[in-house]
DNA sequence: CTGAAAGCGCTTACAG
DNA sequence: CTGAAAGCGCTTACAG
């Protein structure tokens, strides 16, 4: 690769001039940048990125953290939601750097990735890696909330517990409170959080929280979520136990529609399904359609990279932003009779 | 941020050894390591990956060139490929930078990325961005085939034609010759292989190809691609004109099924349904189960990555891979009567 | 409008 | 086992 200072060489001219050429950063005279393009491109030259990243201390690049499991594929949530980091940061000029790699606890291997702010995804509790960043002066947002949560952190988020509170209204609305809740992992906040909106629901309308069975998603069990569903329903079901069920994810639902059709059991006839959704593209399309909540994973996407776009002209700031989730009603829950 | 200096001069070291206890490339006593990682640790330093990459040229960072449309979401084909590619780059330590940014015609806003190599998705026609990475001896892959095709270009692919002259022998086999092709959109050079193939099989048999009638998706026309097959089949469908149709993805087909369905249609009674798909994880849910193609969309990704990685290493390595494309027979397809 | 030179934060051959 | 110094390929304040 030929270099600025073989350019220069070539072209008669000092490196500041063939780097001001390329950067537009100062005016260079029409033939000179002419005659210094035209050497370059006779040199097949380009400016190094990392040679200016050191220079200028910026790299624009973001980063994203995302632990990515050895068995499991990006959920439908998880793409929709990079969908929405990615082309924010396009729109903005970043490039993005996916690290998956594994955490390390050698510090000694622990370097700084050439990124000028990263979005990271689900936090764990009292993650470390969080003040790590603040050390490095790394500006920071978090999808998922912190734990605990603390004003300086930047995040977004849904509102979890909100959001399955209103699900536990709709059915108990409904006449439903024998439900079945196919819950996600129990190791996740996500998990806690919507347990205690449902149990809110209950406790709102003087219902007993024990009508509800709830099961946790995992991963020895269960190959993939569908047949989360689909096993539940076939191992579990019994006429008239339950006459509703909440599932993870709608594909956690198509599980339990095709266990329904082959136990006989009519939806939403004789039993209520509604998914707390991830992706929401293919709840339009079954049979009968999900009605499943929004939890607009592209946004939470496209808002985080805002926010980051903002702190990393400005690390002081500092925005904690929740994403409405929204129930949409299609046809796959009735009224108790 | 604390740099490499102030390590240095609080341990009361040179540089040199800082350097050497965090790359490990030369031993450095017992004691000293110790002193060095305290002090680092207590300073918050962290070594620069900017300034490592540029000293020894080498970023451990592969990209992938990936154009994102504005309007629309990235594929299940495009999403499982990703998945591959990323799983093996974390396998082999490399992180993985999106680069998603709009091409520039502006010869001096075309900076080199910071990256050892990268994969480059869809190929276009006479790809001018192929012979500028040969040119910055930047390490190449391609997911799709170049077009032309070129020795020394590596790639990987699936046989494209080879795999509709499959499906085509497989629907005159069953009697089926009256099709209807939902193909994907004209520009792709996966849509001229699928032609081809198709008519392929109908010489084969002897049978004309008129009686085939190709449609193509087309982003203007169609909200998406379950749009595309619903409205496809509501528009056109005349009882007995097809017996047979073939769409492009498995979304398709859940868009021509709930046309059919509407339509009193029975898939596979009246009609066969296979799909050349891109993302096989529907398609055995789906009622009836979808016969369709498995892509190995994962295993593209993870192929060529595996040979970037050795391209990484030598650049001299050339390698071609067609990845075999298999017929999964589920349900929606029947003999003919 | 252009040049000379210091600096960005590392690595590494050379010397001891 | 450790140090001093040159080098990686850019940018930029200073000077003209």
């Amino acid at each position: 690769m030929a270099t600025i200072d073989d350019v220069a060489k070539a072209a008669g001219v000092s490196k500041g001039t063939v780097s001001s050429v390329f950067s537009k950063k100062r005016p260079i005279s029409r033939p000179v940048t002419e005659r210094v393009l035209e050497v370059a491109k006779g040199l097949g030259y380009y400016p190094s990125h990392v040679a200016r990243s050191l220079a200028i201390k910026k790299t624009m690049i973001a980063g994203l953290k995302m632990p990515i499991s050895k068995d499991s594929v990006m959920s439908g949530f998880e793409i929709q939601m990079i969908n929405g980091v990615i082309r924010e940061f396009s729109k903005q000029g970043y490039r993005l750097l996916l690290d998956t790699l594994p955490e390390h606890d050698d510090p000694t291997q622990f370097s700084i990735d050439p990124v000028d702010g990263v979005i990271m995804l689900n936090p764990r509790k009292q993650d470390p890696r969080i003040e790590r960043y603040n050390q490095m002066g790394i500006p920071l947002v978090l999808i998922g909330r912190p734990d605990p949560i603390e004003e300086q952190i930047s995040y977004v988020d849904n509102d979890n517990r909100h959001l399955s509170l209103q699900v536990g209204q709709y059915l108990i609305n409904l006449g439903h409170t024998a439900i079945l809740f196919l819950n996600s992992s129990a190791d996740m906040t996500v998990a806690i959080d919507r347990e205690n909106g449902l149990a809110e629901a209950f406790q709102q309308s003087g219902q007993s929280y024990d009508q509800v069975h709830v099961m946790n998603y995992s991963r020895r069990q269960h190959a993939n979520p569908t047949e989360y569903g689909y096993v539940s329903l076939k191992n579990i079901y019994e006429p008239n136990r339950f006459t509703a069920i909440i599932t993870d994810t709608d594909r956690v639902a198509l599980g339990v529609m095709r266990a329904a059709r082959e136990l006989g059991i009519d939806i939403p006839g004789e039993l209520s399904v509604i998914a707390l959704s991830n992706d929401a593209t293919l709840a339009q399309e079954m049979t009968p359609a999900l009605t499943s909540v929004e939890l607009s994973a592209e946004m939470l996407g496209t808002e985080a990279a805002k926010i980051l776009v903002e702190k990393m002209k400005d690390v002081d700031i500092v925005e904690q932003k929740i994403i409405e989730a929204k129930l949409v009603i299609r046809e796959s829950c009735r009224l108790l009779k």
